[in-house]
DNA sequence: TTTCGCTTGTTACACACTGTTACCTTGGGG
DNA sequence: CCCCAAGGTAACAGTGTGTAACAAGCGAAA
């Protein structure tokens, strides 16, 4: 599946970091906004496929903004509200909302919430025209999320296993952010299946190392000195360089 | 917008005949059923845009029934229940709902949300009842579901069996779904025949993977490496492309 | 009924994937 | 310079998947 780009619209930093940091370990490429002015802008660029809109914007209304995106555009787009009557939610609604969600909310609710309107407008969008093919660029490399198609500098495809294209996923979704062992199999694990658990299922042992290690040999020059996937000692792994996405 | 048909499911009675009652009121087409088999005789007939169905049917399981119908067909589901926590609702959006609505509810709401549903999958809605000449294209093949006639991307005329091109129906009614080897199972036999029963057919083995093989070898450019029908491995099987449904 | 051809499930084996373990290398503090 | 924790990685084992070969089932034609 094509990896989300969802953009947090909130006018607190902590709650727009929570909500991003969230996505973000879960695969999605999350974007922050704190006013409508950010918000259309990344609309223009085209790298938006749901929008995640706090009702109360300090001095701009979410609801206001709700409805005239929804005039304009076709974008899906959740509220999010720590106004939760009857009436505030129809009025959320009746401004085009594809769904409420109440605050303080569950964030693992929240996200499959947001895969069921995802997975509805996708299906309806794909009877009538294609959907987007996302391209990721790296250091001369290609990452197809469609056909997950791996490309070298050189236009050599590269075979990678299904864990291993995951973990690609995951550091794409979080270029120059050091991600801790247990940060990435969690992400891992929420990507592969029907997701959830309290158990982390804690593998015991090195499993990321190793699989960072296999990556390597893939997806680095000089495996030894990696460039790309680089070691954070005492902390985690970094995918160290720039990640550029692009439309087709 | 059109009038809707929304069906209400639910083994009580009085709470389907206040349900439908309101829909009515409201300028719906309300519907009633109480179990699995009424549900299937309304969409076979194509009178269905929305289920509302509720999760707890006697010794029937909304759940469950909401997977198999999802599996099968795209008709949107919103769910009802009494169980309200959130693994709960997370249980109900795993198995393919729309929406997930807690009992008892605001009528009210309820019909905002039902509105917010529609008007994202109306347009597919209106494909998918038209079923006799409906003609799916991907990756360049096409299969008319009404000859059953199946064309390679350069218009050569492939012969699939029964069972793969029951198969093959299942997976382009589940594009970019992953699906296990037990849901396609399902789905096959549900298909293939208008019986069910808790007996699962349990064909004790690797059936399906061997199905799934077969209908590599025609429909692959290249079966070792498919781009078509992919593996997930400790899942099941996906329908890799986007599938594109014209009318004639 | 017999036979032929096709379909489909079963089985067995080979191979691919992935976590674990053990041993080695590296890097930084003392 | 030594030490030791952290990280790299080869080798191994358990499990999942691909697939050829076989066998059973079924319908059509002789």
């Amino acid at each position: 599946m094509a990896i989300s780009r969802i953009l947090v619209v909130d006018d607190d930093l902590d709650m727009r970091q929570m909500m991003t940091q969230f996505l973000r370990q879960n695969g999605s490429i999350a974007l922050p906004a704190a006013n409508e002015v950010e918000v259309r802008q990344h609309i223009e660029a085209g790298r938006v496929d749901l929008i995640l809109l706090d009702v109360m914007l300090g001095d701009e209304n979410g609801l206001e903004i709700c409805k005239r995106l929804r005039s304009e555009q076709d974008v899906p787009i959740i509220l999010v509200s720590a106004l939760s009557a009857d009436h505030q939610r129809m009025e959320g609604y009746a401004v085009g909302a594809d769904d409420y969600v109440a605050k303080p909310f569950n964030p693992d609710l929240l996200l499959a919430r947001v895969k069921a309107v995802l997975s509805r407008t996708q299906r309806s969008a794909s009877l009538v025209h294609r959907r987007n093919t996302n391209i990721f660029h790296f250091n001369g490399w290609s990452y197809n999320a469609k056909s997950s198609e791996v490309l070298s500098p050189d236009q050599v495809q590269v075979t990678l296993s299904h864990r291993e294209m995951a973990l690609l996923r995951v550091l794409l979704a979080n270029p120059h952010i050091p991600l801790t062992r247990e940060e990435i199999a969690k992400s891992l694990d929420v990507t592969g299946a029907s997701q959830q658990s309290d158990t982390v299922s804690e593998t015991s042992g090195r499993a990321i190392d190793v699989l960072v290690g296999r990556l390597r040999n893939k997806i680095e020059v000089t495996p030894k000195d990696p460039q790309i996937l680089k070691t954070e000692r005492g902390v985690g792994y970094v995918f160290a360089v720039d990640v550029e996405v692009l439309d087709r």
